[in-house]
DNA sequence: TAAGAGAGTCTTACGCCGTAAGACTGAGGG
DNA sequence: CCCTCAGTCTTACGGCGTAAGACTCTCTTA
């Protein structure tokens, strides 16, 4: 009875789909993918959880919709790039194409990890690839080149590569003792690891991805596709 | 009090943390490994859920432990192989390495995912990369540029990418109006998959890694890496 | 042989999670 | 004035990882 009327100082903003992607990609941002809960996605917004249900369909479609968002959010960087693609100039559009696409997801670490989850394909990510073998074609990729290409970039198309070991890990703080322990079983990776001390903490995507090792391997793919087209 | 002891037929193997980690490796070849819980792996084992934590510290550990073990079973294979890989024969010692891996990672499709996910680094991986880079070295890399490679290759090194997108995903059964009216938005990617239908449903890791395009992708690499080497 | 000590296992319970079922509410139309 | 119904909330269920601590063997030592 006493169920008083709930302070109307807020007027109660209407949910909709975009407010609970929008508020999903807030709380990812902010505390990381692993706290997104459906729970805490209708707390963010002042809402039950089951109130969620009328606009999303559960919270896989919630985990669709958010890369959706993320690669619009691709597509409106890179639409804005106007290069010429023509002939040899493909290698360049494409390259700058991707390493915009990168700043982007740069901005939301947990995207790739969660890109990677997704097995259906988002809208988005379909559009941002046909633009991407748009360029190709201009550079004078036949359709089967282009074909290769996608598959040969793989998730650096869209600006990320995850990896599975850092061989720079440690290499500062290891303790000499622990290094030459270790160079008994792994000689070749403590050899390396003595030389190129690489202590890039930030420009990380992921929780390995270097900057400059990335630039490092797209190019060594565009210039291999480059020797196989056919040069307009 | 009417607790009748447990039909004594069986003896009771005693748990162990190998035991666990075989049973989970198991369940995940078995049933994915989205249905690995404690529980199932438990019961798996014939006995209770509380029970692993004796041998393993959570979960997670469960985890990075079946990563390792498919490592591990990765580098029984790999071991096995004997290749010269001085000089220019590197190459094709560390195409053979990685073609092998992969085989062992087509018996376990639910691995390359769970390898992404991974944030400690198995010794078994290590160990791979380490013997990896080795063949490089004897090939002529210099530790800056094996450590160049292993970035460039990625989890491509171990034997498999995760591709965002198959631009051939239904390029048979799509309707030609649905093509239709999808060129309008997607005119290169339709192109494309009107030229290319790639229906190889089998050889498939992950969900869209086709075994043409991880070797047309690991060639361009390998073949890049190959012209930066110092030739011994 | 009896007592004590661990190692290993199980019971119980807690607080999360996603979400099914269905009750409520409030604005707009007859 | 009441009905409709889109939109929201309440309640509840089963399953998850795992904390706390009770139990049960087996082995050691007196």
């Amino acid at each position: 009875m006493a169920t008083q009327r709930e302070s109307r100082t807020e007027p109660r903003i209407p949910l909709s789909r975009e407010r609970v992607l929008r508020a999903a990609v807030k709380i990812a941002d902010e505390h990381g993918v692993g706290s997104l809960t459906m729970r805490r996605i209708a707390e963010e917004l002042g809402a039950e959880a089951m109130s969620l249900y009328y606009h999303v369909g559960n919270k896989e479609e919630v985990l669709d919709g958010i890369v959706d968002v993320i690669a619009g959010e691709i597509n409106d960087v890179v639409d804005r790039i106007d290069l010429p693609s023509k002939g040899a100039d493909w290698k360049k559009a494409v390259r700058h194409r991707i390493l915009s696409a990168r700043e982007v997801l740069l901005r939301h670490p947990w995207a790739p990890g969660l890109f990677e989850t997704r097995v259906t394909t988002s809208p988005e990510v379909v559009r941002y690839f046909n633009a991407l073998l748009g360029l190709m074609r201009d550079g004078g990729f036949s359709y089967d080149l282009g074909h290769h290409a996608l598959h040969a970039l793989g998730s650096r198309a869209i600006g990320f590569t995850q990896e599975l070991f850092d061989p720079g890990e440690g290499a500062g703080d290891a303790s000499p003792d622990l290094l030459e322990s270790m160079a008994e079983q792994l000689p070749h990776l403590v050899g390396m690891m003595l030389e190129v001390a690489h202590d890039d903490p930030d420009s990380t995507l992921g929780w390995c991805d270097d900057q400059t090792e990335f630039e490092f391997g797209l190019d060594i793919i565009l210039d291999g596709l480059d020797r196989m087209r056919d040069p307009a």
